[in-house]
DNA sequence: GCAGTATTCAAACGATCGTTTTAAACGTTC
DNA sequence: GAACGTTTAAAACGATCGTTTGAATACTGC
């Protein structure tokens, strides 16, 4: 026994097939029943393993959660933060570029991305689990966002830093969670291939103005324009 | 009898009760009994009215952006869009600041604003209620929105335009549909006075920079500097 | 007034929920 | 192989769900 590579024990079967029915249908949606049909398991397994529905829901997000992270890593940022500062201006415009595509890939790539759904889910309807999401995906894609844009821009206060990270965090994240009405409008079940590419190129580009426009504000006053 | 004005039947109530209950905790965490309640009727009052919990939800979602239409007409655009045409460039400006603000006060301001949470579920949990979403509400803001751009910028693509809307749309949402997590990592219960005219502010000045920079992108070629 | 419809009510229906119970099966250690 | 803790299994628990029933009540037109 003790195999340490995933083992496909009961207990984690129940916490795959419980992830994927939660992000799916929701936590409400789904019955413990629903879990153990899917995990091959009994009713009461659940129970057993980890107490109780509620708690097998705060396993599963942390569970996601904390490899999300990793995930960011290892798709981009290979190289610490303080690196950028031996970059041009025009080669740090390409990692911005590149955070905000892998940004999109993980929200809306092929991929079923039940990071997405669930946070999704969670800000419908808050619970223990917040914090998790905020610490471990939230907080360092803002900031490693926020170490780019000061770098693009040395002038910008940290107050517009801010504000800059989440009009690009908006904008990303609005094709996952308006992403039933998009498709809807398109008469699309989802988004066609290439549209991670062209909306990368797109929210980049827009950005870039943005961002260029407050940052050079302080010079034409206030108000700029 | 038949007081035109505002009925307090139970009909009207149950489904006043049910807006609100649906908007706190989904359709499958609140009971026809916890709407009952609220109304003050009987448990039965919502199958006799409405059929079924799923009609009366549906009911629900058409009232409520039934009228939302009128609230986003009353609020701005007074005038239809054609006239737009006779107005300078940073009297247009001005109109797209006004009604990014509207648009932020509909969403975070102190009302509880039970559209934009029912919204915010649909796109969790779409049902039949999408299209007249999409139809009521998204496409009546984005076409505006798009028209006001169109005006803006005129050397702007059809293509351009619409991206720039959802970019400027993505922005403003994201500060309802990651509410919970900017609340708490700002520590608090909601966001404090004056958020929304802050927000409004940045939201301007990043999509006017945005904006401008893809309208002026042809003239320096495809990827502009 | 009464007939007839529309609405409200209390009570109960069957189904399903999360959870608990109890015992059988399994795995490990002497 | 006996003893023991761990895991799985079937069955049932009480509670609550959406819905239905059938009688009581309110309202309407005459």
């Amino acid at each position: 026994m003790a195999g340490s590579r995933r083992e496909e024990t009961t207990k984690n079967r129940l916490v795959a097939a419980a992830a994927t029915l939660f992000a799916e249908r929701g936590f409400h949606a789904t019955s413990v029943r629903d879990i153990a049909r899917r995990a091959g398991a009994n009713v009461a397994s659940g129970h057993y393993h980890y107490g109780s529905k509620k708690a097998l829901y705060l396993e599963v997000l942390r569970e996601q959660f904390r490899s999300i992270r990793d995930e960011l890593q290892k798709h981009g940022a290979s190289r610490p933060p303080e690196e950028l500062s031996h970059l041009t201006h025009d080669e740090i415009v390409e990692v911005l570029r590149s955070r905000i595509r892998t940004m999109f890939e993980l929200l809306i790539g092929s991929a079923p991305s039940l990071h997405a759904t669930l946070m999704q889910r969670e800000m419908c309807d808050p619970s223990e689990a917040l914090p998790v999401i905020v610490a471990e995906f939230i907080v360092p894609m803002t900031e490693e966002m926020a170490a780019i844009l000061s770098h693009l821009f040395p002038q910008l206060s940290a107050d517009d830093v801010e504000h800059c990270v989440r009009s690009i965090a908006g904008q990303v994240l609005f094709y996952r969670f308006a992403m039933p009405a998009m498709l809807h409008l398109q008469g699309r079940a989802k988004y066609p291939r290439g549209t991670v590419a062209k909306l990368a190129e797109h929210v980049t580009d827009f950005s870039l103005g943005g961002v260029e426009r407050l940052a050079c504000r302080h010079k034409r006053g206030k108000h700029g324009r």
